[in-house]
DNA sequence: GCCAACGTTGGC
DNA sequence: GCCAACGTTGGC
């Protein structure tokens, strides 16, 4: 079982959102290497849920992979901001996976926290200027947030 | 709102 | 294939 991270904006959707639907398709991500790491995630991963571009960023709860191999219906709809018209439904471009909520965090693991427990080469969130919205976890850091997140 | 950092685009 | 310009991200 592999361990992962995705990134949220809270004001779009966040940890509660996903509680209050209990499952949901991340659609919207465009970029390749995030892609990649989507397609690279197995049923039963467990996912870090990151809130960014927020008062308090930071990770604020858990979920679990439930399926995968998921095309990304947004880039086939028109009305979509993440339409892609290059994309072609027997050749599709972006494919995501299904998360199902875990647990909300009793509090958010700021980046004070993060920072003092972990270098930004363990979590990639830290790293100046980082954009990337998919990314791996080791398993000992995972370890780690999960015990800090207890705390 | 600012601005540094990054990915993508497009002219050549 | 290079690289400058541009748009976006995300912490502060």
């Amino acid at each position: 079982m592999a361990y992962w991270l995705l990134k949220s904006e809270p004001d779009v959707y966040g940890i509660r959102d996903l509680e209050r639907q209990k499952t949901t398709v991340w659609d919207g991500v465009r970029n390749y290497q995030a892609r990649n790491f989507l397609r690279a995630m197995q049923v039963g991963d467990l996912v870090f849920f990151y809130h960014s571009s927020t008062a308090f960023p930071g990770i604020a709860g858990l979920c679990r992979v439930i399926e995968t191999e998921v095309v990304d219906p947004t880039q086939f709809d028109p009305r979509s901001d993440y339409f892609d018209p290059q994309s072609r439904p027997d050749a599709p471009r972006w494919w995501t996976v299904r998360v199902q909520f875990v647990q909300a965090f009793a509090n958010v693991l700021g980046l004070e926290v993060l920072r003092q427990h972990f270098s930004p080469d363990e979590l990639w969130t830290l790293r100046r200027g980082n954009r990337l919205s998919v990314m791996p976890v080791k398993e000992a850091v995972a370890r780690k947030i999960l015990e800090l997140a207890q705390t």
